[in-house]
DNA sequence: GGCAGGTCGTTAGTTGGACTAACGCAACGG
DNA sequence: CCGTTGCGTTAGTCCAACTAACGACCTGCC
């Protein structure tokens, strides 16, 4: 009857493993995502970096300076917790924080040679942590990985 | 030569579109995860409990009473905060809470026929949570992504 | 001109989840 | 008997996501 063994009263390891209900997609996300975040965080600290600095320095050389607020919408950062992060950014000289003429409530963000410079390491240093990330996957399936998350992504995102 | 219209110096959306650099797994994999946790933590909110509620119910059907220790290690929840996810179960009488006689630093944790009952809602709760949140995938590529989540998982568990 | 209503940068604070430290107690192993 | 280990519990840290409110300022409209 029972496919292994004969025990069919055994324990099987009531101690250690996890229950087969708590294999759900939404757990297995959450703990995928902690992985990777423990993961990118380390990398980019070795860097002396955080993920927002990654986030703000490329929104700046994509679409070029633009306003605290600007950059809070282009990131996803909220523009409460931007002020801390453009500080970090300043002053290691990677941005620069000027007050904007026309409107004098607004500070006008430009990105330095040197933030151009931290950018491309950061690059590398992220090409690398993905690398790790997904050594797993062949490229195809990581290309299916992402394709089938970025759906996924897009649904949810225009439900808001 | 640029391939759409002739504004070689539009500000694309300066405003609001999100940079490319920002497509990064690690980031997909981090909002998605947000995504869920949200819709999760709803639904199951609406249904009176929270995801360690089921983690705990789900440990105890199928591997059977256990200590807080035992339940914590299978359900990866830190036995400092299991003490208030049993409060909160042994509330509702999905638990009971009993000192262990073979043992007097434990206690024992027994699901009630209330629990078993709450265990089977919630079950199907989840089902229907995990409908929307996959939805814009076929059935072949749920699988496939749940697949893909696992080999992941389990790569980087075995690290550890 | 003046005022209503919105936006900007900033400070402060909340919430929630993951995780650590340390405690008193009890069991276990030599 | 004594050191070590495991137990339940309390307290508290850390970080990220998010909200509230403020004074300064701009814009549109009467």
């Amino acid at each position: 009857m029972s496919s292994r063994a004969d025990a069919a009263d055994m324990p099987v390891d009531g101690e250690t493993r996890t229950p087969d209900r708590l294999r759900r997609t939404s757990r297995l996300l959450s703990l995928m995502s902690a992985q990777s975040d423990r993961l990118i965080n380390e990398g980019l600290a070795r860097a002396d970096a955080r993920k927002w600095h990654y986030a703000v320095l490329a929104s700046l050389l994509e679409y070029g300076p633009g306003s605290q607020a600007t950059l809070s919408r282009r990131t996803g950062i909220y523009r409460s917790d931007m002020v801390g992060v453009l500080n970090e950014l300043s002053e290691r000289d990677l941005v620069e924080r000027a007050p904007d003429p026309d409107d004098r409530r607004r500070n006008v963000i430009t990105i330095t040679e040197q933030g151009r410079r931290q950018l491309r390491r950061l690059d590398t240093v992220l090409d690398e942590l993905h690398d790790e990330l997904l050594a797993p996957l062949l490229p195809a399936e990581r290309d299916q990985f992402v394709r089938l998350l970025t759906r996924l992504l897009d649904h949810h995102a225009q439900q808001a």
